[in-house]
DNA sequence: ATTTAAACATGATAAATATCATGTTTCTCC
DNA sequence: GGAGAAACATGATATTTATCATGTTTAAAT
C-alpha cells in the first residue's frame, strides 16, 4: 500500500475549516490545533483508515472524494457512506472508543488532515459546540442510514437505483454542465451501493440511458430527465 | 387515540437512570430534573411520539418496549430500531431541531419520562459528560444501522431472519428459562424488521420450527439450538 | 506501443422471493 | 361467551433478481 505524502499547513486559513465541524472554534484554539494535526495527499485508491484498525485521530477531508466500505462475509464490499471536501471521517469509531467497523478510500486523489486524537477528545470536552456540531453530523449520518435501510427494505432494485443517481447528486452535485454528475465510480461500486450484482446495476443504467432518463459516457452520467428519474425512485416526500 | 395517563415521580430512586445516560448527572442536577419532566403509562400499541410531529423533549424508557417504525412510500412500516427499559427515544429529531422522522410505538404496556427540551439542552451544555453520554447512544445507534445496511444489502431473507431472531434476542434477551425470546412481536412486524413479506417471515420461521432451530408457541419463539442459528445467519465476527 | 487486466455489456438460465388465493386459528371487544 | 377482526398458515403462481457464460471495450502497466 501506497503510503500518503505529509505535509503542514495552518489552519487559520484553511479555506474548508468554514464548512467543517471546526467552525465553531475560536481563533487561539484554531492556532493551537495546527500542531495536533497533519495534512497527507492521497492517491486515488488509497485507503486512508482500514477495517479493524485503531484510530489515532479524526480525519477531516480538504480536498477530494471518499466512499466508507464495510465488507461482507463473503468479502463483497458495501459502500455506506461517501465523504466530500469538510467532511469529518472516522469520528464514530474514534469517539466509541473501538476498532474501525469500516475502510475509507480516495475516488480520486485527495488532501486530507489528521487531528490528534488526545487534542480532539480535550476540545471536545472544553468546547460543547465543537461535540454539538459532531452530534449534528452524526445525526446527519444516521439519518442518511435509516433512509438507507428504508430503501433496501422496501424497494426493488429498479427503484434503488434512481434513488443512488439522485444520493450521488446530492453529494457531489453536478459538474459545470449543471447535468452530469460530479463523481465517478465503476458499476461495480455502484452495486454496492444499492444492494445489487454489477450486472443488474449496468442493465438497470443502460435501460435508464434508453428510457433517455440518463446520458451515459464512460463512468460520467448526466441526469436528462431529472423529474423522471425522482418518480422512477418513488421518493415519498 | 389512548391518551397517556401522567403522574409524578422523583428521579433521585429511579432505578432505570442508573441505565440510562442521565447516569452522569449530579445528585443536584437530577433534583431539578424531577421538576423538568412528566412520566406517563402507556397502553400496548399507544404511541409515544408519531411521524412528522414536533419533539417537545426527550423520551427516557422506564419500564416496557418499544418499536421505532417509519414509513415506506405504499405505508408499509419499517421498524428501524428497538428501545426497552433505560434507553432514551425521540432524541435524533430533538437534537436535530427537526420534525420526527419515525415513530414510537409501545409493544407492552409501558412507562414513560419525557424530560423538558429546554432543560435537556441547557443540561447537555452545561454537562459535557451528558452530552458525551447521548454521541456514544447515537454511535451504537449507527453502528446497528449500518449492521443493518449491509445485511438487507448482501444476505438472503433466511439468513436476515436468523439474523433478526438473534437480535431479538440480544436486544430483549431470555425469559427465565433461557431460552424464550423476551419479546412478542406479530410475524408482520418482524417482516417489518427483516425486509421481507409477512408470508415469507410465517414460511421460515415454520422451516426454522421444523429444523429444530427454535420452537414456536404462539407469539413466543424459544431458540433451541443457538449455535446452528448463529450459523444460518452467517455471522463474520 | 503492446500486453494484460479490469471494467463494461448482454443473453440465457436458475434461484429466490413476492403475490394471490383461501382456509384456519387466535385474539379482542361488546 | 359469541361476533368480528386480526393474525397465522400454506399452496400455487408470477415476478424479480442473481448467476453463469461469453464477448467487447477501456484503462493501466511495462
Amino acid at each position: 500500500m501506497k503510503k500518503p505524502i505529509q505535509f503542514e499547513t495552518g489552519c487559520a486559513h484553511c479555506n474548508v475549516r468554514i464548512h467543517s465541524v471546526f467552525n465553531v472554534l475560536e481563533s487561539d484554539q484554531m492556532n493551537e490545533m495546527v500542531m495536533h494535526k497533519s495534512c497527507s495527499t492521497y492517491k486515488k485508491g488509497q485507503y486512508v483508515f482500514a477495517e479493524n484498525g485503531l484510530p489515532t485521530g479524526l480525519f477531516c477531508v480538504n480536498s477530494g472524494k471518499i466512499k466508507i466500505t464495510t465488507t461482507g462475509f463473503d468479502g463483497k464490499e458495501q459502500i455506506l457512506r461517501l465523504a466530500k471536501s469538510g467532511d469529518i471521517v472516522g469520528y464514530r469509531a474514534l469517539i466509541s472508543n473501538e476498532r474501525y467497523a469500516s475502510s475509507a478510500v480516495t475516488l480520486e486523489d485527495a488532501t486530507i488532515c489528521i487531528i490528534d486524537k488526545a487534542f480532539f477528545f480535550k476540545t471536545m470536552e472544553s468546547t460543547p459546540k465543537l461535540m454539538f456540531e459532531v452530534v449534528k453530523k452524526m445525526s446527519r449520518d444516521l439519518k442518511e442510514a435509516e433512509d438507507h435501510i428504508l430503501s433496501l427494505s422496501q424497494k426493488n432494485v429498479r427503484e434503488r437505483m434512481a434513488e443512488a443517481l439522485l444520493f450521488l447528486k446530492a453529494t457531489y452535485g453536478f459538474e459545470e454542465d449543471q447535468k452530469t454528475i460530479g463523481v465517478s465510480l465503476t458499476r461495480e461500486e455502484i452495486a454496492d451501493y444499492v444492494g445489487t450484482s454489477t450486472e443488474s446495476c449496468i442493465r438497470l443504467l443502460s435501460e435508464f440511458n434508453q428510457d433517455k432518463l440518463i446520458v451515459l459516457n464512460g463512468k460520467k452520467i448526466s441526469i436528462i430527465n431529472l423529474p423522471m428519474l425522482i418518480q422512477t425512485a418513488n421518493i415519498v416526500d
